[in-house]
DNA sequence: CCGCCTATCTATAAGAC
DNA sequence: TGTCTTATAGATAGGCG
């Protein structure tokens, strides 16, 4: 917000990473807050500030019990895709096909892209309390890492960025984990 | 935000409640998410929908890691008013002898500055990471209460509302835990 | 029940001091 | 460095379909 759009990438300052986080830390809390009471829930949230120091929230219960709660919960529920990871699917989809008439898009527009995409991947993760067995779980991975890599194999091909691809920035689905764990949750994306 | 401003009260309709947990909870996740990627920290975020469904957020590592990181770090760590700590202290500090002059409010609308104060205390409970000694912590513990025990009889005078007051909403600040536990968390508000 | 629309309310990135 | 101001991006309550 403010004068200028928010670009989805690391600070590099420091100072300016911490008086951004010190802000919007501060915004977050105040939002899950009026999630617990509005809605009457239990919301946990723990955050490391670029300094290392710790912010506990939780609003009624404590964060372990809370997280006990939440983990015993999780493998309970079953696979369903929200709205948001629809349409993410979707556009995940779309940029595949997209990607074959992009050859005109200059390269920083396309790294530009790629990398909101990542960000998109991280903030879309599965949510790993839909997941009822493991193979649900594998099934679902498939899905998504071949649709990723459909949309880096055609965009490195355009590109010539191959090297971008490689640097372990779209760590793979460990789906050895989730299985070994019992738990959907260890989800690498 | 929208048409009208929020109140800052459990939605009592339960249709009206899990929709705006659904659209809150995509909010918190996306700005949590900004939060992790643009200062590049751990973030975790577990929520209860008002049906009991679980949404966990997690940043890098699992959840797990993240609170048991967070659990280590809170022991070690000093007591310090955060700005809006500091700012909550000084409202707290002030309308209690501003509840010398609202004589002429109505009762509504102090009531509805109670109920207020209620929720900004809940939001604004001491980072309990900040504390590193029970004397520390029961000091704390005995200046906020006895500004919430003043605010709370002043204005209960005022309005006679006293039984208002007496519904638990101000749950005693639990002490004994906090010492016996050896860590700060537990303080109840 | 889900999503879209849009008037309004919030949160904030930059600046100004 | 901390705070206040301003312009702008974001979030969203209430409606509508």
């Amino acid at each position: 917000m403010g004068r200028n759009k928010l670009v989805m990438k690391k600070i590099e300052d420091p100072i300016s990473r911490q008086q951004f986080y010190s802000k919007r830390k501060d915004t977050i809390l105040k939002k899950s807050n009026e999630l617990a009471v509005l809605c009457d829930t239990d919301v946990a949230l723990l955050m490391f500030s670029p300094a290392g120091q710790v912010t506990i929230y939780s609003s009624k219960e404590s964060v372990e019990d809370i997280m006990v709660r939440a983990m015993n919960k999780s493998v309970n529920q079953r696979l369903i895709l929200n709205p948001n990871e629809q349409l993410l699917m979707q556009s995940l989809t779309q940029s595949k096909s997209e990607g074959q008439m992009a050859h005109g898009k200059k390269l920083n527009e396309l790294k530009e892209t790629l990398r909101e995409a990542q960000q998109k991947i991280r903030y879309y993760k599965p949510q790993v309390e839909n997941i009822s067995s493991v193979q649900e779980a594998d099934a679902y991975a498939q899905f998504l890492r071949s649709n990723m890599e459909q949309i880096q194999q055609s965009k490195a091909k355009l590109l010539g960025v191959q090297g971008f691809l490689q640097r372990n920035e779209y760590p793979a689905v460990n789906t050895e984990d989730t299985a070994a764990a019992g738990t959907s949750r260890g989800w690498k994306f």
